[in-house]
DNA sequence: CGGTGATCATCG
DNA sequence: CGATGATCACCG
């Protein structure tokens, strides 16, 4: 693996993105290691060859890919119209002591301040290694983005916190959904029960749906 | 276990 | 046939 240093600035982080755009995945991963065949077994390979091409570390912080710019980094696959394939995880679904949480100082907030975006061409049709990178872009929520994410965040925190977590389904939410977010099945944690006690369930995390990441790709490519 | 990175597989 | 619910790999 070769080692890519942290990039000092937005400027030489946005270089290193046009220097990959365009590129075939096969080629990106040149020097980082074999392209795996299919993805089934390799789900974040990705995601994380981007990070580290890009310079961020491959750590596990809650925070952003690029703290000391504000940056998040997100890959996205599209199919041949440029719309999304799959939705996109933003961070876990804290289901405990949620209680005077808000928005604003919420991680999800934190999270999509500021994403850099590296869309790809994703179909499972193409071979993974001739999958392309698209121009990546940097984006901020609009205010009306931003609303709608708000909205939702504040609908589904409230449930968390009157202990009604296993009401919400994948369903719920206009931009934001909720759904489960772990190993396998067997995996619980704690979270409020509708009387008010800690009861176990599934990890749950935040999803963009493909929706509200398809306007944001068609405004920004004008299409 | 709880995070990071996500896509898969089944069902309505 | 797309979305929901489940799952895969790795790290500390």
């Amino acid at each position: 693996m070769k080692k890519v240093q942290r990039p000092e600035n937005v400027d030489e982080l946005m270089q290193r993105c046009y220097s990959i755009a365009g590129l075939s995945i096969g080629e990106i991963a040149s020097n980082h290691g074999q392209v795996p065949e299919k993805l089934l077994h390799y789900k974040g390979w990705f995601g994380q060859l981007i990070e580290t091409v890009l310079g961020a570390d491959a750590g596990s912080t809650p925070t952003q890919d690029f703290y000391e710019l504000g940056i998040e980094l997100k890959t996205i696959p599209l199919d041949e119209e440029y719309h999304p394939l799959e939705t996109t995880f933003v961070c876990i679904t804290p289901l405990m002591g949620v209680s005077g949480m808000i928005y604003e100082e919420s991680n999800v907030r934190n999270k999509l301040n500021c994403v850099l975006w590296v869309p790809f061409s994703g179909s499972r049709n193409i071979p993974v290694s001739e999958r392309t990178v698209y121009t990546p872009f940097l984006w901020s929520p609009s205010r009306e983005e931003d609303l709608a994410l708000r909205a939702d965040w504040n609908d589904h925190m409230e449930k968390i916190a009157t202990g009604q977590i296993e009401s919400i389904t994948a369903r719920d939410g206009d931009v934001l959904q909720i759904r489960p977010k772990a190993a396998d099945g067997k995996a619980l944690t704690k979270a409020i029960g509708a009387d008010g006690s800690i009861i176990m369930t599934r990890p749950r995390g935040f999803y963009l749906r493909k929706c509200f990441t398809d306007s944001i790709i068609r405004r920004e490519y004008k299409i």
